[in-house]
DNA sequence: GTATTAAATTTACAATGTAAAGATAATTGG
DNA sequence: CCAATTATCTTTACATTGTAAATTTAATAC
């Protein structure tokens, strides 16, 4: 518990990835540093060497940390949401977009990369984490028996890629037609666009 | 139209392109490197700089042409598809797909970039074509005067998201359970989920 | 309290992006 | 047709980066 900007650290790695985090919100994904994420936790350049073995794995870390904090998210929202599962589903699909608009880099970075599955299981797990709530609410929505058939796992599919869509569109400034307007007031339109779903 | 290695190569911008899209793809964008564009084009490492100023404009140069050849792929599945406006969107929708699975670099390249707007005007251009095949698609379906409403542009975005974010998350290995599978089977299924989009 | 281990630093090096200066081919104007 | 100019590419140079190795310092274990 030191205090002090001292040998030991204590706590490098947390620090190392929420420094990773700021060095990739404000210098972009091209532009991002290792020297630089460990100069802003005020360590030497070869000190994240200990915790992460590579810049990759200091990425994927951190892109497993996005999954969980939007696994957080997407329940802390439906806590507060009615009961009813269609309340429930739209709060986790209309949380899901905010979170991506409201964290552009994160997402892209969780979303971004290839092949990686093997390499990084927590990442894998905790990506899988934040699928399993959609796919409950659904589950919710239609009865358990909706994932024997395939309509189950379409309305699934369907829901996911509409929130991941609009998300990654709207951070990517592709949609600026909709996205110009304050969150408040997408809302409406993605509810909209989520129930079209569900309502079949 | 010299055939040899020689001093001036004739065409090295249009080369160095296609030696970026080939070393994206196979080394991915965190190993990808200019020199090693360069190596591939067959010239020295400071050759790229007479043609882009830096690697972000060869890179955003990359993403530009990507959505031109999206374009052209879209308008020339839709001079196979029926005519009748319905068969005309799907064809443009699935196109839309098939290009991110089969293209996810290139794919992650055009839409993983932010606040480059104003800077690449050539990347803005292209991406705004792209986007006016699937519009002058919906309109052709919901007739002219849909756009003078809101339910117009809410039909155009909840096609391109759910189109772009099924073509993402498929790309990117999140949706293993159904895109394990050859495309040619995930095609009704995307077809379906249009269709329902289209048919409210 | 010493030995061992863990955590960080310092040093070193190869690879990269980019700038500057030089070399070579193509083009232009007479 | 030839000199001069311009465009295109190479060579050289350098700062930044990622990563490995050796070293130092603190924490832990016996």
């Amino acid at each position: 518990m030191a205090k002090k900007a001292e040998y030991h650290h204590g706590d490098l790695r947390n620090a190392l990835l929420a420094a990773a985090e700021e060095e990739l919100v404000d210098k972009g994904p091209e532009k991002f540093s290792l020297r630089g994420c460990a100069k802003r936790a005020g360590v030497s350049h070869a000190a994240p060497a200990h915790h992460f073995s590579d810049t990759e794995a200091l990425l994927q870390a951190l892109a497993a940390r996005g999954f969980a904090r939007l696994t957080d998210e997407l329940q802390a929202l439906q806590k507060t949401a009615p009961p009813d599962p269609r309340a429930q589903l739209i709060a986790a699909g209309v949380g899901y977009v905010h979170f991506g608009i409201n964290n552009p880099q994160l997402f892209n970075l969780m979303f971004g990369g290839h092949a990686h599955q093997m390499k990084y299981e927590e990442l894998q797990k905790n990506g899988e984490a934040t699928f399993s709530v959609l796919v409950n609410s659904v589950a919710k929505v239609r009865g358990q028996a909706a994932f024997q058939t395939e309509e189950g796992w379409r309305d699934v599919t369907a829901l996911w890629s509409l929130a991941h869509g609009y998300a990654q569109l709207a951070s990517g400034n592709k949609m600026n037609y909709v996205t110009d307007r304050p969150f408040d007031e997408q809302r409406p339109y993605i509810e909209d666009m989520l129930l079209r779903i569900i309502d079949n």
